[in-house]
DNA sequence: TGCAAAAATAATAGCGCTACGATTGAGAAT
DNA sequence: ATTCTCAATCGTAGCGCTATTATTTTTGCA
């Protein structure tokens, strides 16, 4: 019977919603507990009680409280997911692939952006642990001293995506970036192509794309002895700056005859400045691009591109995590492939 | 003197965590209190005593739990954002704007996707409302009925973005898209166009798409007598699916000069199918985007387009967020109406 | 019908933190 | 010296819920 709580001291405290759990217990003729029961495993309640409870729920308009649920319960229903940028269509694929299978679980999904700093990620990891969350997912395998130390301290799992063949944390859900590098050479090494390079953005901060270029390269030598040369800029990846760094290409590779890029819309921008200086594609020089963004089967020619599985990987990091919240533990520690395909059309 | 509190009956309960405030505050001989005041209030404790603390805080690595300064607190420091997709440009755009600027302020984004659909908007809200959240975002301004009673229940802050001329919940940033299907028009004609389509993906479900066209239409009637068709496809908004629209186009409008698309991708899909059908741009039909995406200013030819201010949408969002935090209610029921800009390029 | 086993429900004791009022101590004003 | 003021710090009492144990009710079966 505590109508008035702080009744004795005089105290007034914020409360913070109208309708509690304990207001549909009482509503119900039930008891608190078998309020949160009910709720957290309608199962294990009794037909009937179900239904008075569902009533009292109804009529109240209750709202459950996950922020006292999670203190309660020593862990929230969280997932913070900490991407580069949700900006780039990548990620963004990912991202909504993986809130779409973890909402189906109430799971809520946090987002933080690190903008390709490992400073930036590790202050957004600590955020992300004061909440207690459910899981931690975090982009690529390089992570600074101090982000592997505070995830190492706790115990929330942790699963990496997009990337593969590094030092695991915890799960890992990717590809290789070198072996998409390589498979970029080989294909255009196959076709004949000799004089080649590799157009890349922010090739300091973006260590997948840079792994990506140093496969190519790599796989170039191996395969024909030949030498790719890498152009990089540390601008953001844009249409425009495709266009730019195929100028930039034709004066180190005069006799240029097979690109590849770190994604799609560099590659874009390299088809309109082909087209712009009457360079034939894939006639003079073969594009191979990285994405399989939206244009890249309407362009013109259009685009020979590696597809890397966005949605499949956002998918399977959610369905690791559900596990785990479910307390199936036997993903822990898993490393899982998703591969990647390249797509053939017309301008390699 | 609780060393172990479950002492007297036995029983276990899960720690959330190892190190909690109590523990810094033994070590840096205070109380909690002064803890927790410093680390929301820093400049109301004492700078000696603050340096006790940093210092406790670093030795023993704390990290505070949010889920529980959210119950205590009546209010988490969370902000639901809830957009149709976080795969479409512009609202990555503003979702990544909104997160820079709140996590300034150590406010966490939690994300949530409609698809396009009330339904699920309202089933997003209602979970977001379980966290106690300091703000919700919501895209646009039709939502169901259910979505605005339980948030009048209620008295969460509500930021409606990406739309305006419509009932407003709370606070309101964006632009009339009426405005901007009007825009289009009155530039097409202006130009001397006078067969117009426009061209539209999702139109029913994107309401906003559907205003623009609607705009368009009326304006181009209003300005010359002129009939717009609308030309729309259930899909999604893709490169593709403008090629396969401008097709439409040209069987409904055969001596078509002038269009208007609902988007950029769009826009671009009309380019392509252009160029492959021989049909000069602007030479022949006028083209107008809607987004100014990134590819934009370097396709051929360039494409006049339409910019919505996706990022100062949302750093004025995360602006009346953070003030509605600090306690300043100055911008309640605010409408900040951002505009948009015709960028003008080649393609019209 | 009686009794053990199982099912359903209830009572208890916090989770870690913050808001509020209370208290302390140092300097200013009298 | 005494009172007053203000800044700095502390003690208390929950926020709303869940995990655990305890109790009650129902069921199965002889």
């Amino acid at each position: 019977m505590n109508e008035s709580p702080d009744r004795r001291t005089g105290r007034k405290r914020r409360r913070m919603q109208r309708v509690t759990m304990q207001a549909v217990a009482e509503r119900a003729n039930v008891s608190p507990s078998t309020v949160s029961l009910y709720l957290r495993r309608p199962e294990a309640v009794a037909a009937a009680t179900g239904q008075a409870i569902t009533g009292a729920i109804d009529e109240l308009g209750y709202v459950p409280n996950l922020v006292a649920g999670g203190l309660a319960a020593a862990a929230s229903r969280a997932v913070s997911i900490i991407v580069p940028s949700v900006r780039n269509a990548f990620f963004a694929e990912t991202v909504a692939a993986m809130q779409a299978e973890l909402g189906k679980e109430r799971l809520q999904v946090m987002l933080g952006h690190s903008e390709y700093s490992d400073r930036e990620e590790e202050s957004l990891v600590r955020t992300a642990l004061s909440w207690a969350p459910s899981a931690i997912v975090l982009t690529g395998q390089s992570h600074s001293a101090g982000t592997r130390k505070i995830l190492a301290a706790g115990n929330t799992p942790v699963v990496e995506i997009w990337e593969l063949g590094g030092q695991s944390i915890d799960m890992t859900i990717g590809f290789s970036h070198d072996k998409v590098g390589r498979t970029a050479a080989e294909y255009l090494v196959g076709r004949g192509r000799r004089q080649l390079a590799f157009l890349g953005a922010r090739m300091q901060e973006d260590r997948r794309a840079n792994t990506r270029a140093q496969g190519f390269v790599q796989e170039a030598l191996r395969l024909a002895g030949l030498h790719a040369e890498i152009i990089g800029n540390p601008a953001r990846a844009g249409v425009e700056l495709g266009a730019l760094l195929l100028g930039q290409a034709l004066e180190r590779v005069p006799d240029i005859d097979g690109i590849a890029c770190s994604n799609d819309h560099i590659a874009l921008g390299v088809l309109f400045e082909c087209q712009r200086r009457g360079i034939s594609v894939p006639g003079d020089i073969a594009v191979v691009g990285f994405g399989d963004l939206d244009f890249a089967g309407s362009c013109i020619p259009t685009l020979t591109t590696i597809r890397p599985p966005g949605d499949l990987i956002g998918t399977e990091a959610a369905r690791v995590i559900i596990n785990h919240v479910r307390g199936d533990r036997s993903d822990s520690h898993c490393v899982i492939d998703t591969g990647f395909r390249l797509v053939e059309r017309q301008s390699a």
